[in-house]
DNA sequence: TGGGCATAATTGACACGTCAATCAGCTTGA
DNA sequence: TCAAGCTGATTGACGTGTCAATTATGCCCA
C-alpha cells in the first residue's frame, strides 16, 4: 500500500541513475582521448569543424555555427578563439552585417578534420555500436528521447 | 550481401549516438543546474560531501576519497582547495604518514550536504527516473552495464 | 532623424579537468 | 645505513565551460 506519489528514488533506481551518469563519462572519456590521441582534435573542435566543412563554403556566422552545435555563444567564442590561435578556423568581418563574424574552415583545420574523421567513425562503432546488440540500440534512442522529451516538458 | 565486418556506422547508428550523447549532456547539466540552484554546491562538491559523510569519522585520506569517488588525485587536490576556501571541507596532517592529509567535513559542508540532498535526490526522481517506463529503466541500466564490460574488455 | 532597444559577438572572472613536473616522506636492499 | 626508487599529494600550465558585463552595430518609430 503506498502512501500516494512515491518521493524519493528507491536503491535500484539510484543505482541505475549512478550506472548512467558514470558510464556516460567513461565513454565520452574514452572517446575523447581516443580522438585526440588519433588527430590531435578534442571532441569540441571536431564539433566545430564537422559544422563548417558541411557548410555551404565552408563557413558560418558565428551564431548560426553555436545553434548548429548546440553550444552558447560565448563558449563558441572562447572556444574558436583557441582555435584561431592554432590555425584551425580564421575569422572573417561579414559583408552583410558588421556586427558579425564569420567564421572559416582553414587548410589546417579542414586537413585536421578529414584525418580525425575515418578513425573517429571506427571508434564510435567499436565503443558505442558494437557494445550492445540491435534491440538495446533501438532502447537506448527510445531512452534518450525519452529524457528529452521529458526534460523540454519540465 | 555484405563485404564482411562493416566498417563504419549507419546514419541510423550516428543519429542514436548523437542523440546518447547530447541527452546525457542535457541531462547533467538541468541536474547541476538545479543542484546549485538549490544549495550551492556543484556535482562535484556534492560527490565530495556524500563520500565523506559516509566514511567513519568523516574523514578521509585523500587518496581514499579519490578511489571513493573515481577522480585522479590532481582533481581531488584542485577540488579540494577551492572546497577548502569556501569552509567546505578542511585539510589535516596524517598521524600515520607524514605525507598524507586526512580531508575532514566541516559544518559548513555537513550543512550544505544536508540541505542538498532531499532536493537532489527529487531532482534524480523528477528528470530520470519519472522520465521513464520500468522497462526503459531496467534497459537503461543494462545497456550501462554493457558500454562498461565492452570499455572495460578494449 | 535620432534616441532607445535589440542583436552579434567578445571579454573577464572564475570554476572545473588533465597532464606533466615537483616535492616530501617512506622503504628497501647492497 | 643510505642512495635509489616508490608513493602521497600538490602545483602550474593550459584547455574547457558558464555567467555577467561590455562593445559595437543594426533597427524602429515618435
Amino acid at each position: 500500500m503506498s502512501t500516494g506519489t512515491r518521493r524519493f528514488p528507491t536503491q535500484a533506481e539510484l543505482g541505475i541513475w549512478r550506472d548512467y551518469l558514470e558510464t556516460g563519462e567513461a565513454v565520452r572519456t574514452e572517446m575523447a582521448a581516443r580522438l585526440h590521441e588519433a588527430s590531435g582534435l578534442s571532441t569540441g573542435d571536431y564539433a566545430v569543424l564537422l559544422a563548417l566543412s558541411e557548410a555551404p563554403g565552408q563557413r558560418l556566422r558565428s551564431s548560426e555555427l553555436a545553434a548548429t552545435i548546440g553550444w552558447e555563444r560565448s563558449r563558441v567564442s572562447h572556444h574558436l578563439g583557441r582555435m584561431e590561435k592554432r590555425g584551425l578556423i580564421r575569422r572573417e568581418e561579414c559583408a552583410t552585417d558588421n556586427r558579425g563574424a564569420e567564421v572559416v574552415l582553414a587548410p589546417d583545420g579542414l586537413a585536421a578534420f578529414q584525418g580525425a574523421t575515418r578513425p573517429h567513425l571506427r571508434d564510435i562503432r567499436e565503443i558505442f555500436v558494437d557494445a550492445l546488440t540491435p534491440a538495446q540500440l533501438e532502447a537506448a534512442g527510445e531512452i534518450a528521447a525519452a529524457l528529452r522529451a521529458h526534460l523540454a516538458r519540465e
